[in-house]
DNA sequence: TTGCGTGCAAAGGTTTTGCATGGCA
DNA sequence: TGCCATGCAAAACCTTTGCACGCAA
């Protein structure tokens, strides 16, 4: 089920070329038309949406009500890193640490819930905002 | 800075009425519509966020695209729970455990980031779709 | 009286859907 | 050839904003 199209090929390969950071579609709309390969929004959402079900990209949303954001999965798991999110000065970071690889162990052992860590955005303050107080208003 | 209104009253009387568990926006419309007490969707939603920003009302959201959650915040931190939202049957559990406390003190200590427990959302697959599988479609 | 809060409707942004056409197998 | 994918535009959706009026202090 599903053709192999140009436009889903190009979509696929953008975030593979950018796969260490995440795209929105408005993003990849542009980035296709700057290179003369327009691509429409409608059909940018299908393949992302399909390519989420597939689980070869990962979709999540950093800010309340802005777009979303996609990121190519790999086939490894290295890419499964949290994101923090600073809620003073909106710096997002991008955290591979062992120690929260715990957590998916509690969970499943004591709640009998099998984490998956392809989505998580935890929201917080970072070390610049809380040391500087820097950007102190929104 | 700020009148006490009879709107404002309503819709906080009703988040903390239903403390145990989040409403949206339009929930609380349509409660109070019923009640005979219609409040504007815009009023709703200014009171919202004022209560949000004063620290009463925590707001977050469970699935992408969906509605906005706000829940009653009392005055203690035992209301500073996790989230688990299920992928695959959609169940949101609401979860206070010690052990995810220490991840607060983790990120803290090795990342200097200080967690905003308010808003998280983990999700995974819940105990129950685990074991028996139901619901396997989604 | 002063000016914030309200309510209605319209606008805002992102994402989805309908339908005719185009392209893959 | 058959059917899925595309593209355009319109719709859907939640939320915000403009503006005149009403109500709290």
């Amino acid at each position: 089920m599903g053709y192999k199209t140009k436009q889903g090929g190009l979509i696929f390969g953008l975030l593979e070329k950018y796969s260490d950071r995440h795209l929105t579609a408005e993003e990849i709309c542009g980035m296709l038309k700057a290179e003369g390969t327009s691509v429409g929004t409608a059909t940018v959402y299908r393949n992302l949406e399909k390519l989420v079900s597939e689980g070869k990209v990962r979709r999540y949303r950093l800010e309340e009500g802005e777009s979303a954001c996609y990121q190519y999965m790999g086939d490894v798991e290295c890419h499964e890193h949290f994101h923090l999110k600073c809620i003073n000065c909106g710096v997002v970071i991008h955290l591979e640490c062992d120690y929260l690889d715990e957590i998916n162990g509690h969970l499943l052992e004591h709640h009998g819930f099998n984490l998956d860590r392809t989505k998580i955005v935890l929201y917080g303050e970072c070390a610049e905002c809380r040391k500087g107080r820097r950007n102190e208003a929104d």
